[in-house]
DNA sequence: CACCTGTTATATCATAAGTATAACAGGTGG
DNA sequence: CCACCTGTTATACTTATGATATAACAGGTG
């Protein structure tokens, strides 16, 4: 998986990554139960240090994307179970989006219309 | 309007601050044209520091959402003309967020209907 | 035993956040 | 003119976070 990081962004290292990673996941790059590359090769690939990338995954544990095996190291493990928490988290930080959204003028159409077309790509992909 | 900073939270006061005011201005709790309370006034209401709140409101008018008139002082102005940078910064935010709703085992309707679940409480205030 | 995994422990540096005090320019009204 | 309000700028300080660096440790593999 081509992860690609943007050094001059405000946004942190291992939150850039942590993000790609997510998307890799949502749109099929990266399948579930898939190993990721370990934290000093990951580190490697991308020219960062170790801890940065160990921090990402991390964050991903904590947020039940990834699990971890002694044997083989950090792989994608998506904890859908708690469905009730992940309305609460994503409801939050949609009311956030919604509120900018609807501050620069745009309209519930165009949102729907948004969403509809992000979610086609992710269906266009290998998983249905 | 009233604001609500959570001091423990991971989230920066400041940021906390433009969030509140964009959600305020959305739900129209805040008028367009409307005067924000001075950076002082807003310090001491909170009970944050001045620079704090002039951080927010430099943030706010640099988004788009804030003028500030040298008499009155800042006040809300939202820019809607540039529709299509507006489209642009939602839908690299949006994409973020789908996609860890779609790893959290999120469907497509459960966010048209988070979608129009908000609108509706947005249209459902003041302002249609 | 060598080698891989994540993890932990330090330490260091740079940056950002928040606070504090002070001063300045522009505008308002007595 | 003067007191008073506005945002703004400057400087300094503390604290927290991000990122790096080096090193070591525990668990598991071959």
């Amino acid at each position: 998986m081509l992860i690609e990081i943007d050094f001059s962004s405000d946004e942190a290292i291992y939150q850039q990554l942590c993000n790609q990673i997510i998307l890799g996941i949502a749109t099929s790059r990266i399948s579930d139960g898939e190993v990721l590359p370990s934290v000093r090769q990951m580190a490697d690939e991308i020219g960062i240090n170790m801890h940065t990338v160990n921090k990402a995954y991390t964050v991903l544990r904590q947020e039940g994307f990834v699990k971890v095996d002694r044997r083989r190291g950090a792989f994608v493990s998506v904890d859908d179970k708690n469905r009730e928490r992940a309305l609460r988290i994503v409801e939050k930080e949609m009311r956030v989006l919604l509120a900018e959204a609807r501050c620069r003028g745009l309209s519930r159409n165009d949102i729907l219309y948004l969403v509809e077309k992000i979610y086609d790509e992710y269906d266009g992909g290998i998983k249905g």
